[in-house]
DNA sequence: AAGGTGGATGGGAGCGTTCCCAAATCGCTG
DNA sequence: CAGCGATTTGGGAACGCTCCCATCCACCTT
């Protein structure tokens, strides 16, 4: 474990060698650094000008064993359910954290937790004060760690509403309700009639609010036929989804899947039967991702603002760092029906 | 700045306690926390026993300031090149990493870093200690960072081979000459005699191996019409590129797209202009993304061992922080044609 | 029995900060 | 010109750990 040759002076300039430069206290030079107001515009402009000189850093880890805080935040990935978090998603979210970040003097630290252990072990992380808050993406279910996080006494935010109820744990999430009845009403809105959606799993917030924004653009209209057919995000699922609809009602016009995975499944099954996209079916998925601008046709699909939910994420955690007991609600960012060719 | 309650006590043990509660001294309790082998079997039982009874897990920043190591490691990702790293391959990598990592007690730190600025954070971050070791991924062309790095004194790992040559910075990459060799000769093999490619960027090492990968795959053999059309990966330009090569070669009945978006893009083309696929024309691209479980036919294409080489990576620079002057050798890869419907 | 040997142990020093209190300095006011 | 409050400064203490040296003790050798 020991590395060999361990030098203990290191080059690095210490603050007291800038306050010697700079003909102060060590005291004084800790202010400036920290931006204390209370030192003289003399002894400003010479602390900084020693700073400069030497190349001043401030050490990370003496300060932090001081403070007792580690300015260090961390992402939590909840791998198991990445399949949901495709592609652009998780890079955009990640993009937009950083760039949050970069306006202050947090690090973000990522681990990938998908087993209990590994749960545990971020709890620890936590418990000794490695982190100072965490933010969490693509929760499983009825996941405890947030709650457990919580009482360990850090802020946490999430990404992705959480199905079961979290208590006072802020969270961003898309607007999946509103992004679903768009797309179901601009389908209507074209004239289509026989409307089928696929839907997300069961257990996840995403599947759940998606379907009753297709509800919520149907309801009250008359001659609508709705149907609708159970798929779990993955592309397969899509595709028996989209199979299934067909049997049970062949003169169907038009989908909305709750993905575009799935889209691009039922894409295929519409072809593999004959049908034309959008000229007899039309179809619209959901994210927006790399693969609806690479579907034939390319895919109609409402759009997350990913980055943005990133930046958010972190901006709900950045605050309640800075005061520990704010009260901070949900943000719910909007979508976007990103129209291409298949509706 | 400041954080209002501050607590001196935090309730977390410190190795003075463990020693205390074991009944020997601190020195003694540290070493059995770094795996000493210079104790007494009874003390440390007793300090093993203290320890899991106290729940105490030792405090990194004060470790890390006597040890000047931060125990902490790096990985940028240059985000401007990043349209090549698609979707699976970034997580995958990421995941790669984390695991590999996870049987140390090395941390993963995470920064986005495309702008010079960006990128003078990144080479301080290292002067200052706050970490280890650093891994690079989706490299800028002459990139000089990697570079700086090393003469910053830290162990550097890279994700890509650079086109420049770095000297003695060990990195890991797919195969990808052998990858698109393979995927060319099973086109020859086919029966195809008039086969395309669309290539990558120049300036990108992978984009050019894939190239010559495609050359060796059919130099010296009779009767082979070759073609090259240029691409940067993205969709649009294979899709541009496979038009530019119809024009050329109405008749060819074969191409090699050195991405799965730029095949999405040949795909879409192929389509447009009334060719079959693959009975008139075959198609393979390379990575092996989502995309290709996407397409309409289904992709056949070239799989990189993403996480294989997340792991490498983590690997070689563990290795480096192990041994300062370990040297080396770059790790290639090998690559898998996943055949499909395309071809 | 004295001396030697080597493994185990105790505890001081120091890593680079921040925090805080006491001291110094300054400028007014009466 | 003494006195006083406000502002600025200096430096000790502490954060929790590792490293290192001195000490101790048990056991062996001659």
């Amino acid at each position: 474990m020991a590395g060999k040759g361990r030098t203990r002076t290191s080059g690095r300039p210490t603050l007291e060698q800038v306050a010697v430069e700079a003909n102060v206290s060590r005291g004084t030079a800790s202010r400036v650094v920290n931006g204390s107001l209370e030192v003289s515009p003399y002894a400003l402009k010479a602390v900084r000008d020693a700073i400069r000189k030497l190349g001043y850093v401030p050490n990370h880890a003496a300060r932090s064993l001081v403070t007792q805080r580690s300015d260090t935040v961390l992402l939590v990935v909840s791998e198991s359910e990445d399949r949901v978090f495709n592609e652009p998603f998780f890079a955009s979210i990640v993009r937009g954290i950083s760039q949050e970040l970069s306006t202050t003097a947090l690090q973000l630290n990522l681990v990938m937790a998908s087993t209990a252990r590994q749960h545990d072990r971020v709890e620890q992380l936590v418990r000794n004060g490695h982190v100072d808050g965490v933010m969490l993406i693509s929760l499983h279910g009825d996941d405890p760690l947030p709650q457990n996080l919580v009482a360990a006494g850090a802020p946490v935010a999430l990404i992705g509403r959480p199905v079961t109820d979290t208590g006072d744990i802020p969270y961003v999430d898309a607007d999946n309700e509103a992004g679903a009845r768009t797309a179901t009403e601009y389908l209507y809105r074209q004239g289509r009639r026989r409307i089928a959606t696929i839907t997300g799993p069961r257990d996840m917030a995403a599947g759940l609010d998606r379907l009753s924004g297709y509800r919520a653009a149907l309801r009250g209209k008359r001659g609508v036929t709705k149907l609708v057919a159970q798929g779990d995000f993955g592309q397969a699922s899509g595709e028996a989804a989209m199979r299934e609809l067909l049997a049970r009602d062949p003169d169907l016009d038009a989908v909305f899947a709750a993905s575009d995975p799935m889209a691009a499944g039922a894409l295929r099954a519409l072809w593999t039967a004959g049908r034309r996209v959008p000229e007899d079916v039309s179809v619209i998925g959901f994210d927006d991702s790399e693969l609806a601008r690479n579907t034939n046709p390319l895919l109609t699909s409402v759009s997350q603002p990913a980055q943005q939910m990133g930046r958010k994420v972190a901006e709900l955690l950045i605050t309640q760092l800075r005061d520990q007991d704010a009260q901070l609600k949900p943000v719910i960012l909007p979508t976007e029906l990103i129209c291409r060719e298949s509706a």
